[in-house]
DNA sequence: GCGACAG
DNA sequence: ATCTTGTCGC
């Protein structure tokens, strides 16, 4: 009997993946008024994944409303294919949410991904909802000064694709790139304004949460 | 062909 | 991501 790995067609994903890419937008489409940002963030243990949603009252840090699911490991990581592994437990917290999320943050890449098709665009278009992307890893790509403070463009292919945000401190920078319906300057934009720590606040309590939960069951 | 590579 | 102890510092 074939492992679930061994029967995954990358080839297939790979169209899958683009043909979803295909319907994102990296312009700003978003509601008049921000109201709900929710962070997404998945820990692992074993063939579990423990996945938490976080709301905050934007932009304000005030939590509003926090999700939690676990479910079964299916992919393994492999570098370009996040989604595929992803995609169950984060869709899965999602849609226990009561309040629905003005713009996701998703932990990883959107247009920064070799084929414009990071796992923060695929959710968006699935969800049809605003989302960003950010990595605390470069996945691909080279800086360029841009004459920002505390910020480098992320290029690839000759496009900039993202920005790369330099804390202070002996903090790692962190990467962000615009899931959906959102452009590279709000993204930036947005993100900036919900940092306190390392990683914007959303996702970090959804990684507090996520962690929490996981070893809640050990 | 080689090396790099989000979580 | 996870496996892992104490330890230095804001």
């Amino acid at each position: 009997m074939k492992t679930t790995i061994e029967k995954f067609n990358f080839e297939k994903a790979r169209k899958a993946q683009k043909l979803l890419a295909n319907k994102a937008v990296f312009k700003n489409n978003l509601p008049s008024t921000i109201n709900v940002v929710t962070g997404v963030d998945v820990s692992y243990k074993g063939d579990k994944a423990f996945s938490a949603a976080v709301s905050i009252k934007f932009p304000h840090l005030e939590i509003l409303e926090v999700q939690k699911s676990i479910t079964n490991v299916k992919f393994p990581y492999v570098p370009t294919f996040l989604f595929f592994r992803e995609a169950s437990p984060i869709i899965s917290v999602i849609k226990k949410l009561e309040n629905k999320p003005d713009l996701l943050l998703i932990d990883g890449n959107g247009l920064l991904h070799p084929f414009k098709a990071g796992e923060a665009t695929l959710i968006g278009v699935y969800f049809n909802i605003p989302t960003i992307g950010v990595a605390k890893n470069l996945l691909c790509g080279n800086l360029r000064d841009l004459g920002i403070r505390n910020v480098k463009g992320v290029i690839y292919k000759g496009e900039l694709v993202g920005y790369e945000i330099t804390l202070g401190g002996k903090r790692k920078p962190i990467y962000v790139s615009p899931g959906h319906k959102v452009s590279l300057e709000t993204s930036l934009k947005i993100v900036t304004s919900l940092i306190k720590h390392r990683t914007p606040e959303p996702l970090r309590l959804a990684h507090f949460q996520a962690k929490k939960l996981m070893k809640s069951l050990e």
